[in-house]
DNA sequence: CTACATTGTTAGGGTGTCCTAACAATCGAG
DNA sequence: CTCGATTGTTAGGACACCCTAACAATGTAG
């Protein structure tokens, strides 16, 4: 088993690969708060152990061995978050530092009995796709906010980055996954957009929110 | 906070105290499969901490900071414990190893919500007391089903040393906390017990057995 | 009281993970 | 194309935790 540093630097290699495409040894170094020189270190070490593909001076690459050992480590992470919400009653906004530590636990009956406790979810509570036991991840169909025109019904179902100040927000402005907008107007100066939330009251976010919104065109 | 570590030399110290008294170097090795030099020298590094009073060549003592410590990590253990079995459905026998690990999560407010969501318990499954938040340890009223005589009415609150074989045998055989038995006969040789489980079966249990069940008198 | 078994200690090393300082490669702007 | 900014690397060292081998203290049986 990896250990608790191979396992975030795993994780964040994937997640990483998954918003960016290309990972250099800077981008690790500041998402894991780590040094560049132990970030190439690990990066050697996770090489010999089969999880990275490393070239000198190349962008890091997940090896399938290290792909898959990265999703069952986002599984564990995002299936903790849905326990947490789903069945002991935690606000979508406490839970990521939570599973944080929880993740690292090594006894896989105690994620499958989360798994079965709340009902075998495919998203987490923040939208993401929870990475099934082989460690394959779904793809989830939708677009930002952002990206979308005038007119359009769109719903709520993912977020990118979710930060807690991000869920604080959506959270003092009533808004949660499943909600939908009808997009009124973009603003073409700022690229904020004023909707309709939940076809009730309208609302007006900047782009910096719109862009962290991955939402899915209503038929 | 104190590393994972620590956690388990703290958790084992106080363990050994409870049973034993007196805390060398070399029951600590055997506890927790290290070697002797590590523990001495882990032994130098609590006492900087404040954790432990350490002499060359004395027994072992746990500092009022060393014991609090330690029966905190319990308490983690045993709400753990608790949980897993009330509210995951586990059995008893299973939750000893995972709350081994989740025991050094670093999330007040998820042993909090653990505690809740079990009704705030004093004993764990196997009947070993919960120390509180402050750290205080409430003595249970018990003593060994070994020390009781002949015509005796007990009930099982707890165990000692419980083991996934002393937990599988008493499965197998129906006993589980809160169950009495109506003592018969001691045998003067072996000095097993003939009981009455449960004002029903007869049973006859070996001395080791015996020595295991904390039970308390019936009025 | 001595001799041996047990227990504890010191010395010396190893691995995993981290760091800073200094140097080297790469890339983009002019 | 060159220069400076960025990015990556090497060297060297620290700390937590672990080990084995060898030696020292303790305590107990005879």
């Amino acid at each position: 088993m990896a250990s608790h540093t191979v396992e975030n630097y795993l994780k964040a290699l994937f997640a990483l690969a998954n918003e960016a495409g290309e990972v250099g040894i800077s981008d690790l170094s500041d998402h894991l708060a780590v040094s560049k020189p132990s970030v190439n270190s690990m990066a050697k070490a996770l090489q010999q152990d089969g999880f990275l593909k490393y070239e000198k001076y190349k962008p890091l690459k997940l090896t399938a061995k290290g792909k898959k050992a990265a999703a069952l480590v986002v599984r564990k992470h995002r299936l903790t978050e849905m326990f947490l919400v789903e069945q002991m009653g935690f606000g979508w906004d406490e839970v990521h530092d939570i599973a944080e530590q929880v993740e690292h636990v090594k006894a896989p009956a105690f994620f499958d009995r989360m798994d079965e406790l709340v009902g075998f979810p495919t998203v987490d509570p923040h939208g993401s796709p929870i990475p099934d036991a082989q460690g394959n991840v779904l793809e989830i169909d939708c677009v930002k906010l952002s990206e979308c025109a005038v007119g359009e019904k769109v719903s709520l179902v993912g977020l990118s980055q979710s930060s807690k100040s991000l869920l604080a927000f959506l959270d003092s402005h009533g808004i949660a996954l499943g909600h939908t907008f009808d997009i009124r107007a973009v603003e073409p100066f700022d690229g904020s957009m004023t909707v309709v939330h939940q076809g009730a009251s309208d609302q007006t976010f900047s782009l910096k929110v719109c862009e962290r919104l991955l939402v899915k065109k209503e038929a």
